[in-house]
DNA sequence: TAATCGATCTTTTTT
DNA sequence: AGATCGATTA
C-alpha cells in the first residue's frame, strides 16, 4: 500500500456532505481533515481544556477509515490512562464500527503487547509478569541488603526515572538522576536480576521495545509498515522513553498526530517531559499546528479563575482559551476553620442543591427517583440537581477520608476514584504472588513472598539455598534468551526439587507442600491451543482482547461463608491455588474481623478471574490486566448501584473528566502546593490547579482551611499562594479571610502589631474572627443551607449543652453544640451518633462523637 | 524463629 | 493517626 494517508491535504467535499463533521468548528475540522500530503507530515494539536479534543481524535480516526480508506488496523492511538483509552474506543466506534479494529491502548499496554510478541528478541520470554512498584522495591531490597527501606525506595524511584529518560546503567547521562557510582552499580545489578527472573517493570514496557526496534531493523520495518497513522493523546505527559518509542515506530511515511496542552502537564514527577510537546515541531520537521482555543465546557468566570493562576507560569506556549458559554456563576472561595468543617461545608452544599431542590418539587419521593433521574435525559428535562453533578477534588488521596466519613454519616452517596488500595492488600498480593510464580517459576520475589506463608518451616536459610541452587553464578543467562524449552536456568521450582533430598525434614516437607500447591494450580489450567508460529502473524492484528474486563465486583451475591467459591474459567485455578497453598486459612486465622474481610477480598479477586479462560495465556492476561489497570472505584456504602453519586478524586485523576459542579479542597500552603515546591515544580502545581478548575462546567468552589490535622496533630494552615494569584474581583468570598489576605501581599501587610498574637504555634480562632466569635457556627449558617438538627440534649441522653468536660490534652471546656446525624433512613447499627462540639477554656473548639469514650475525655460535675 | 511492643518517622501526585 | 522499623522478649 502506497502512502495511504495522502495525497490531498483537505477533502473539500467533507465540509458539506459529511454529517458527522458538520458540527465541528473550523479549527476542529481542520484538525480532523489534515492528513499530511507528501508522506510523513505531522500535526500538532494544541488543545486547551474542554476544547473538544477527544472528539477531534475520535472523529479523525473515523474519518481516516471512512473517507480516506485507511485500514483500521493501521491506526495506532496511544493514551496515558486506561479510562481515556476506553473512552476513545467507545466514541470512535460510535461514529464508525470499524474503529473497533484500530489499536487504541495506553503506552504501557502497547509496550506489553509488543513485548509479548517480540520480547524474545531482547532475551525476554513471552510469559513475563509485570512488576509493580512494590515488587520492584522487594527485588531491590534483596540486592541492597541491610539498607534502610527508605533508601531502597529512593533507589527504586531513581531507577524508574532513569528508565523514563531512557537511560541505561552505563549511560553517562545517568548522572542527571543520581551521580553516585553506587547507584550505577545498584541499577546494573537490578537489571541483571530482573533479566534473570525474566520479568519486567513499568519502565521496561517502554524502554525495551525501543531497544528491540533499534537492534532489530526487521521488526522495526514490520511495525512501520503496519502502523501508518499514529496518534498520541495527552502528549504533554509523555516522557523521553515514550518519545523515543514514537520515533522508532515512525517511518518516513508514517503520519503522526499528537494532541496536548502544555498547561496541563502534571506528570513531571514521574518523568514527563514538557519539552516533548514544546519541541515537537523541531523533532518532526514539517509539522502543522492547529490550536483549539474554544472552550465548550466552562463558563467564562471559571476559566478566568483557572487562567489567572496558570498565567503566573513562565515558559508556556501561551494560548487564549475563550469560553463559548459566556457568563455564569462567580466562583466561590470559602475560608473554613478546619478540615472537618470543610467536609461539613461540602456536604451541606451538596445536600442543599440535591435534596433541597428535590424537596421543592416532589415532596414524598425519595432515593428511588433520584436514581431514575440520574441516568436518562439530563438534557431533556430541566437540569435537575443530582449527586453526580458534584466532584470533590483534593491533592492527596489521604484527604478523601474526612469526606468519606462525613458523607457516610449523612448518607450522601459517593464513589472514590483512584486510591489503589485493593491490590496493595497483603492477601491480594500474596495470591498474585502465587499466580505469578505459577506463570514464571523464576520469580524470586514471588517465591520469597509466599513460600513460607503460612509457615511451613521453610526459613530464610532454606530459601537462600534454593535460590542459590536455582543458578546464580550462571551469569548472563539473559544472553541465551528465554526461548529454550525445559527447565531453564533460574527455575526455582526445579532447583527446589533438586536439592530437596538434602534438606532437613521440616524444610523438605514445607517446600514439598508449596510445590504441590503450585502444581495443583497448574493442573487446573487447560492446555493452551498451540500457539507456535502464529506469533509473527499476530503483529498484523490486535490480540483478541478480553473485552471489557469486569472490575472485581462479586458476581455471586452470596457472601463466602467459609471457603472461597470458584466460578467459571480461570477462577477455578485461582481458588485451587489459594486453597492448596492454604493461603485462605492463613488469612482467615488472623482475627475474626480482619480475617473475614481478607477472605472477602480474596473472593473478589477470584470473581474477577472468571472472565478469563483457564489457560496459561488467560492467566497471563489476567495478571497483565491487574498490573496495568488498577483503576477501581470504591463506592460509598449503602448506596446500591446507583450512578448518582458524588465523585471524590485526586486532582491528578481528574484529567479528562468534567463535572457541573466542582469543589477544590485543601488549597493551602504546604498541601497545594506542597511547601517544598519551587521553580518548575511549583509551576507544575499551578497547572494542576488549572486542570482541576477547568473540570467545572457551571460552578466552582475553592476551599481553604485555617487549621488542619497533620501527622495526627492540629497544625495551622495558610491559604495557598495560588489563591493570591487570582484576581479578587473574580471570586465571591465566604467565611473570614485570614488577616492580610485581601491586600496584595499578606506577608508585608501582616508585619504590624497583630503579628504578636499569632506568634506561637497554636492558632486561635481569634485570628480568624469567623471562628471564635461566631459562637455556634455563624460561618456555617451563612452559607450552609440546612444544618443537621440542633438539640439541647443529645438523642442518646449522654450530653446536654453546657456540660463541663475535661480533656487530657486540652483541659477544661464545655459542650456548646449538639448535632444529630440526619435521620434519613432508619438508624441502623451505625456506630456514629450525635456529635458534640466542645469549646475549651483555651478558646479552642473541637468536636467529638457522643459515644466517644476515653480516659482522656471525661464529663465532670454532672453525674 | 516469630510475635510483640515501643519509638520513629511519615504524606504527594500514577502508568 | 497510622505505618513501619528494630529491638526486646517468649
Amino acid at each position: 500500500m502506497a502512502n495511504p494517508a495522502g495525497p490531498a491535504t483537505v477533502d473539500r467535499r467533507s465540509d458539506t456532505t459529511l454529517p458527522y463533521l458538520a458540527s465541528l468548528n473550523p479549527e476542529q475540522r481542520e484538525a480532523v481533515l489534515h492528513t499530511g500530503n507528501d508522506g510523513g507530515r505531522s500535526l500538532l494539536i494544541l488543545a486547551g481544556a474542554g476544547s473538544g479534543k477527544t472528539r477531534v481524535i475520535t472523529t479523525k480516526i473515523a474519518y481516516l477509515i471512512r473517507e480516506r480508506g485507511l485500514d483500521p488496523r493501521s491506526i495506532l492511538a496511544v493514551t496515558f490512562t486506561n479510562r481515556a483509552a476506553r473512552e476513545m474506543a467507545d466514541r470512535a466506534r460510535q461514529i464508525d464500527e470499524r474503529a473497533e479494529d484500530a489499536m487504541l491502548r495506553t503506552f504501557h499496554s502497547f509496550g506489553a503487547w509488543f513485548l509479548r510478541r517480540n520480547g524474545s528478541l531482547g532475551g525476554l520470554s513471552s510469559n513475563f509478569v509485570i512488576y509493580d512498584d512494590d515488587d520492584t522495591v522487594s527485588l531491590l531490597s534483596s540486592i541492597m541488603e541491610d539498607i534502610p527501606r527508605a533508601e531502597v525506595k529512593q533507589a527504586a524511584y531513581a531507577i524508574a526515572r532513569a528508565k523514563d529518560f531512557f537511560l541505561s546503567p552505563e549511560d553517562p547521562e545517568l548522572d542527571r538522576i543520581d551521580h553516585r557510582k553506587k547507584f550505577r552499580k545498584i541499577y546494573a545489578r537490578y537489571e541483571e536480576r530482573l533479566a534473570q527472573i525474566g520479568n519486567v517493570d513499568f519502565g521496561d514496557l517502554i524502554k525495551k521495545p525501543v531497544e528491540i526496534l533499534r537492534s532489530q531493523p526487521e521488526v522495526a520495518r514490520r511495525f512501520r509498515e503496519r502502523f501508518r497513522v499514529i496518534m498520541v493523546d495527552e502528549y504533554q505527559d509523555s516522557n523521553i522513553a515514550q518519545f523515543e518509542l514514537l520515533k522508532e515506530l515512525c517511518g518516513p511515511d508514517t503520519y503522526v498526530c499528537v494532541v496536548g496542552d502544555d498547561d496541563q502537564s502534571i506528570y513531571r514527577f514521574r518523568g514527563a517531559e514538557v519539552r516533548n510537546i514544546l519541541e515537537f515541531p523541531d523533532r518532526f520537521p514539517g509539522t502543522d499546528i492547529v490550536r483549539l482555543e474554544r472552550n465548550y465546557r466552562s463558563t467564562a468566570p471559571i476559566l478566568q479563575v483557572a487562567s489567572s493562576v496558570v498565567d503566573h507560569n513562565e515558559g508556556r506556549l501561551g494560548k487564549t482559551l475563550r469560553s463559548e458559554r459566556g457568563g455564569g456563576k462567580t466562583p466561590t472561595l470559602v475560608f473554613l476553620p478546619d478540615q472537618d468543617e470543610e467536609a461539613e461545608f461540602c456536604a451541606e452544599l451538596i445536600e442543599k442543591t440535591v435534596r433541597g431542590g428535590r424537596k421543592g418539587q416532589a415532596a414524598g419521593k425519595d432515593v428511588r427517583d433520584k436514581r431514575a433521574a440520574a441516568k436518562p435525559s439530563r438534557a431533556l428535562e430541566q437540569p435537575k440537581a443530582v449527586y453526580s453533578d458534584w466532584a470533590i477534588l483534593y491533592r492527596t488521596n489521604a484527604q478523601s477520608r474526612g469526606f468519606e466519613t462525613e458523607f457516610l454519616r449523612r448518607r450522601i452517596p459517593y464513589r472514590v476514584v483512584g486510591s489503589l488500595k485493593f491490590y496493595e492488600r497483603e492477601e491480594i498480593k500474596d495470591a498474585l504472588a502465587l499466580l505469578s510464580f505459577l506463570v514464571n517459576s523464576r520469580d524470586e520475589v514471588a517465591f520469597r513472598r509466599v513460600v513460607n506463608k503460612p509457615i511451613r518451616g521453610v526459613g530464610a536459610a532454606t530459601v537462600d539455598k534454593v535460590i542459590e541452587a536455582a543458578g546464580f553464578g550462571l551469569a548472563d543467562m539473559a544472553a541465551d534468551d528465554g526461548i529454550e524449552a525445559g527447565p531453564s536456568p533460574g527455575d526455582i521450582a526445579a532447583a527446589a526439587r533438586r536439592i530437596m533430598p538434602d534438606l532437613p525434614a521440616k524444610a523438605r516437607g514445607g517446600l514439598a507442600a508449596f510445590l504441590a500447591a503450585i502444581d495443583a494450580g497448574a493442573e487446573a489450567l487447560e492446555a493452551d491451543p498451540a500457539r507456535n508460529g502464529a506469533r509473527e502473524e499476530e503483529d498484523a492484528g490486535p490480540i483478541p482482547d478480553r473485552k471489557r474486563v469486569a472490575k472485581p465486583t462479586p458476581k455471586t451475591k452470596t457472601k463466602p461463608r467459609d471457603g472461597l467459591r470458584a466460578g467459571e474459567g480461570l477462577s477455578v485455578c485461582v481458588v485451587t491455588l489459594i486453597n492448596e497453598a492454604e493461603l485462605d486459612d492463613y488469612h482467615r486465622s488472623h482475627d475474626e474481623i480482619t480475617g473475614k474481610q481478607r477472605i472477602e477480598n480474596l473472593q473478589e479477586l477470584v470473581n474477577s478471574a472468571t472472565d478469563y479462560p483457564a489457560t496459561r495465556e488467560g492467566l497471563l492476561e489476567f495478571l497483565e490486566h491487574i498490573e496495568l489497570d488498577r483503576s477501581l472505584e470504591t463506592a460509598g456504602e449503602g448506596q446500591g448501584n446507583s450512578d448518582d453519586v458524588v465523585t471524590l478524586i485526586t486532582l491528578h485523576n481528574t484529567k479528562g473528566l468534567e463535572f457541573r459542579r466542582v469543589i477544590i479542597t485543601g488549597i493551602e500552603q504546604g498541601i497545594f502546593p506542597r511547601d517544598d515546591k519551587k521553580g518548575d515544580d511549583l509551576e507544575e502545581e499551578r497547572r494542576l490547579f488549572y486542570v482541576g478548575a477547568t473540570r467545572a462546567m457551571d460552578e466552582l468552589y475553592l476551599c481553604s482551611c485555617a487549621m488542619r490535622l497533620m501527622f495526627g496533630r492540629i497544625m495551622p494552615s495558610e491559604p495557598s499562594i495560588f489563591l493570591r494569584e487570582v484576581d479578587k474581583s473574580s471570586l465571591r468570598i465566604l467565611g473570614k479571610a485570614p488577616y492580610g489576605f485581601n491586600s496584595g501581599n499578606a506577608r508585608s501587610a501582616s508585619g504590624g502589631s497583630d503579628e504578636g498574637s499569632v506568634a506561637d504555634s497554636v492558632v486561635e480562632f481569634g485570628r480568624y474572627p469567623g471562628g471564635a466569635s461566631r459562637s455556634s457556627g455563624r460561618a456555617g449558617r451563612a452559607f450552609a443551607g440546612h444544618a443537621p438538627a440542633k438539640k439541647v440534649t443529645s438523642s442518646d441522653g449522654r450530653w446536654q449543652i453546657g456540660d463541663r468536660i475535661f480533656h487530657d490534652d486540652h483541659g477544661y471546656g464545655a459542650v456548646i453544640e449538639i448535632r444529630e446525624p440526619p435521620a434519613q433512613l432508619p438508624p441502623e447499627s451505625d456506630e456514629d451518633g450525635p456529635v458534640v462540639r466542645v469549646r475549651f477554656d483555651t478558646g479552642k473548639e473541637l468536636r467529638f462523637l457522643s459515644s466517644h469514650q476515653s480516659s482522656r475525655f471525661t464529663k465532670i460535675g454532672d453525674d
